[in-house]
DNA sequence: CTGTCGCGAGTGAATGTTCATTCATCAGAT
DNA sequence: ATCTGATGAATGAACATTCACTCGCGACAG
């Protein structure tokens, strides 16, 4: 998930992007108000004034961590969308997300300082609410593709289904970094998981037949 | 939920009670690090070096709150335990506790919060690991009172859904109290959540038949 | 080829503020 | 007289934000 992530980010703003990989690690370990600017200056490797040109405020550098995953997720969407099989696209690419949070990269402290952040300033609420209706927006259109309906209809059957997804996700990456002494039943519990996610896009896809 | 909680915990230690319950919502509106010690003192209306008195450090803060929350629950399962249907308390009782997050209590932040300082400072991570995993254990005896089996064989069947269900139920919470525009479909992803919850418990249950 | 001018990138010390933590002190009850 | 619960000013460290300044480099006139 790094490489490619820097792949595909340098390519439109180098720097912003390099300073951005090296800010996620210290939001992730410190937290957004713990994280000082002299903090995350440092670990993008340059001075406080400078850095200062890049980003003006610890909400900005949020708003850009989650434009930058949200291209990512976009990418993956448009590729499921392609497929000849969306659903069987879509649950792979679920599952697969839910393998991948849960070992090596470890974003879970991150979106759980992100998600905190969201609910006490609201220009981050606003952002992040941004980028989760943006991705429930991705599901339904998969959504539709696979019940075979139009978008619209789709959205007024599916939302919850869609919101659920959203939040599934979100809380198994979370889960996932939490404590060692339960990690022998964490492959279970992703099991699990992955489960109820196959059950939400099973009362997604029973809509086709009964047409 | 706010007033059973104080007339519960008020017996014992009244004064440290009466001081949580103003510091939760300072530490939900500001965060574990965005809330000063002077912040919170004003909160709990006395002055700074008294507030030290009752507190030498916000992991003690949210070790006591966390740990009055688990008195609560406590209480909730034991009742559950003794009820002629296990499973329906069960259900109905995390069913109403959906629905309370909701409207009302808003505790969503303050667990964002508590969820994301455990991620980061290890003296948070283990008072929060331990309510888990006692959560985890009430859940636990309740399934094996459910699948007629004994506890110890169903820590080992049912690990992976009684960690679901604190996770759902958490995640619950947690997005019930982001963003407003998504309120009309709010009631949906409740209805979904409980469902979710239902599924989990119709696996549990499923094991007392087949024996 | 050379001097120098402009400029974007970068520096880090300075400023005023807020923070955590301590402590001398106080009011009142025993 | 003393003990308990409470006070809030004091201290030094850390923080956000600004700013005067440097450095390297390409352009370009002589």
């Amino acid at each position: 998930m790094t490489s490619p992530r820097m792949a595909l980010a340098t390519a439109a703003r180098p720097r912003e992007a390099e300073i951005l990989d090296s800010i996620r690690q210290t939001f992730a370990e410190k937290g957004f108000d713990g994280a000082s600017m002299q903090d995350l200056a440092r670990a993008a490797g340059m001075s406080v004034g400078n850095f200062y040109r890049y980003f003006p405020s610890k909400a900005a550098m949020v708003e850009a961590i989650v434009t930058r995953d949200l291209a990512e997720v976009e990418e993956k969407f448009t590729s499921i969308a392609a497929a000849a099989d969306p659903l069987a696209a879509l649950r792979c690419g679920l599952h697969q997300h839910i393998e991948e949070e849960c070992s090596g990269c470890d974003d879970g402290p991150l979106w759980a300082e992100i998600t905190a952040a969201a609910l006490r300033k609201p220009e981050i609420g606003a952002v992040v609410q941004k980028m989760e209706s943006e991705i429930r927006g991705y599901l339904l259109s998969a959504f539709a593709m696979i019940a075979g309906m139009p978008r619209d209809e789709a959205e007024r059957h599916f939302a919850a289904h869609s919101a659920m997804v959203v939040m599934l996700v979100k809380a198994a990456a979370i889960q996932a970094q939490a404590g060692d002494q339960v990690s022998a039943g964490r492959t279970e519990l992703n099991e699990l998981v992955k489960r109820m996610i196959d059950a939400v896009l099973a009362e997604v896809a029973a809509a086709k037949s009964k047409d």
